[in-house]
DNA sequence: CATGTTCGCGAGTGC
DNA sequence: GCACTCGCGAACAT
């Protein structure tokens, strides 16, 4: 609530700053929750499949060895027709056989009216975004179905492009880090964190933007709290950490002294590299972005400086991540235990002080290590989209949700400062208040949508969107209440229309 | 629709 | 401690 401008344009609060983004992912340390969920059903499976797969690899391996990395050169997008039916379809039958099992909502009523099977909406709560209940508006709704099944396809990634782009990102993070270890010592530590929508499988349309921590352990540190939200820090370097000296100023660790020593290093690596260009500076952004052009898309690859603290999250976290009830205590204590990033990110000019510390010198919170771990296991239940389980829509939606508002923003440039972090903390939130893997229920994509666009579009009205983590962070402090009505009526106006937008 | 592919990723293994 | 292999899940393709 205490606006302090937000600077970089969008993204995460974390990471990024010109694009969208999220953040870290994984986590690698003691205690991973994962053990939680899926592994039960590992074990089952594990058995019968493994000689299969060993005889396929065995195979393919040797006589062909890399026939697929082909750069296939078509560059422009096909068309795709044929796919809508598909996806509208596919929902029904995991639906329907849960339906019948159990878990019946009480108000799981299907409304047969007009239309055809999938169009069957179970009447529940929420309607503010929604027309009125009538057999037209029922009808509207299959439509409506249609268009964001189709919407979807559209969205999805192509594999070969896939393919191709992932291997020449890999590439050149791989030659990042062995750089970064071959020749630095205080950056000699850094765990690569793949994070963002690529590596949480929420990208959308193009596989063009790829975020990447480098996450450099430290020991003991002190971490103090720099303006009054809780989402920046001064960093304290305690014994230990011999080798992050160098950054210090005065006695705190100097973000700004040890950003430019990390873009320094990897621009010398990159040089290796020259269809890669590494862009300005931003100020105030941890990334170190590199683009090049790979079948006629621009992909930029983030590099992002972080440090990784392995001890207790600060206490303006004490308040956020509410996932009691959506996915239980126990995972929720179990991330806790997980070690949180800093990024080096301030907002404003950097000059601003406090006790003595320049604001270019201060660190950001990040969590994306605990948002990837969420978003990959976001059922309620174990089994939630899993080979056995039931399919839900709660990532679908949010691709949706960021395609609308990346549409929007095409359209009128006074958006500019809405990012994709707003869906997702906007997503995060709509997940605690509607736990149930039934209230994301594969048949009722347009239900769903709409539900998650009634939350942003309250979320704007109140101008408040707090942060999934530090809920003393309000992710619209630095948004005008005009630009956030104005954004709201955009998104109220597409749903009364059947998202035109989308056509 | 079922089956096959690929990438990402963690677990296991061997050094 | 590491690097490398193996096998699985998710998402896409056929």
């Amino acid at each position: 609530m205490t606006g302090r401008g937000r600077t970089c344009k969008a993204k995460s609060p974390d990471t990024k700053c010109a694009k969208s983004k999220s953040k870290p992912e994984e986590m690698k340390h003691e205690s991973p929750p994962r053990c939680t969920r899926k592994d039960f059903k590992e074990e089952k499976q594990k058995g019968a499949t493994k000689e299969q797969k060993l005889k396929v690899k065995a195979e393919t391996t040797e006589p062909v060895t890399k026939s697929k990395m082909q750069p296939k050169g078509t560059t422009e997008d096909s068309p795709k027709t044929t796919k809508e039916q598909k996806s509208g379809r596919k929902e029904k039958s995991p639906e329907q056989s849960r339906e019948e099992k159990t878990k019946v909502q009480p108000e799981d009523i299907k409304t047969t009216k007009t239309c055809t099977a999938k169009d069957k909406i179970p009447e529940t709560n929420i309607q503010p975004l929604r027309p009125k209940e009538n057999p037209k508006a029922d009808r509207c709704e299959g439509k409506v179905d249609t268009i964001l099944f189709t919407t979807l396809d559209k969205l999805r990634i192509k594999t070969d492009e896939k393919s191709y782009t992932s291997k020449v990102v890999n590439e050149l993070v791989d030659a990042i880090l062995s750089h970064l270890k071959q020749n630095t010592q205080c950056f000699k530590e850094a765990e690569p964190l793949r994070t963002g929508s690529y590596y949480e499988n929420l990208k959308i349309s193009n596989p063009d933007e790829f975020d990447v921590m480098l996450a450099i352990p430290v020991d003991r540190v002190d971490v103090s709290p720099f303006g009054d939200d809780g989402a920046f820090y001064s960093v304290e370097l305690k014994r230990g950490n011999s080798h992050l000296k160098k950054f210090e100023e005065s006695s705190t660790l100097s973000a700004s002294k040890m950003l430019d020593e990390f873009r320094a290093e990897v621009k010398e690596c990159a040089k290796k590299y020259p269809e890669w260009e590494l862009t300005r500076k931003k100020k105030g952004c941890p990334a170190v972005t590199l683009i090049r052009t790979v079948q006629s898309v621009t992909v930029s690859l983030d590099i992002v400086l972080s440090l990784v603290v392995k001890s207790s999250w600060p206490s303006f976290t004490k308040e956020g991540l509410q996932i009691d009830s959506w996915l239980g205590t126990k995972v929720k204590r179990e991330y806790k235990w997980l070690p949180y990033y800093l990024v080096p990110k301030f907002e404003g000019t950097g000059t601003e002080e406090k006790d003595g510390v320049l604001a270019k010198d201060t660190w950001r919170v990040s969590f994306s290590h605990v948002e990837k771990a969420i978003l990959k296991n976001h059922g309620s239940q174990k089994t939630c989209c899993e080979k056995e389980g039931d399919r839900c829509r709660r990532k679908d939606c949010l691709k949706l949700l960021k395609h609308l508002l990346s549409l929007l923003k095409e359209n009128n440039s006074s958006f500019k400062k809405f990012c994709s972090y707003h869906a997702k903390t906007t997503l995060l939130h709509a997940c605690c208040s509607r736990t149930k893997d039934t209230d994301w229920r594969a048949s009722s994509l347009s239900q769903c949508f709409r539900l998650l666009l009634a939350d942003f579009v309250s979320h704007l009205e109140e101008g408040i969107l707090n942060n999934f983590f530090i809920p003393t962070q309000n992710l619209l402090s630095s948004l005008s209440r005009n630009k956030c009505n104005s954004l709201a009526r955009c998104i109220r106006e597409e749903c009364d229309k059947g998202f035109p937008i989308f056509k």
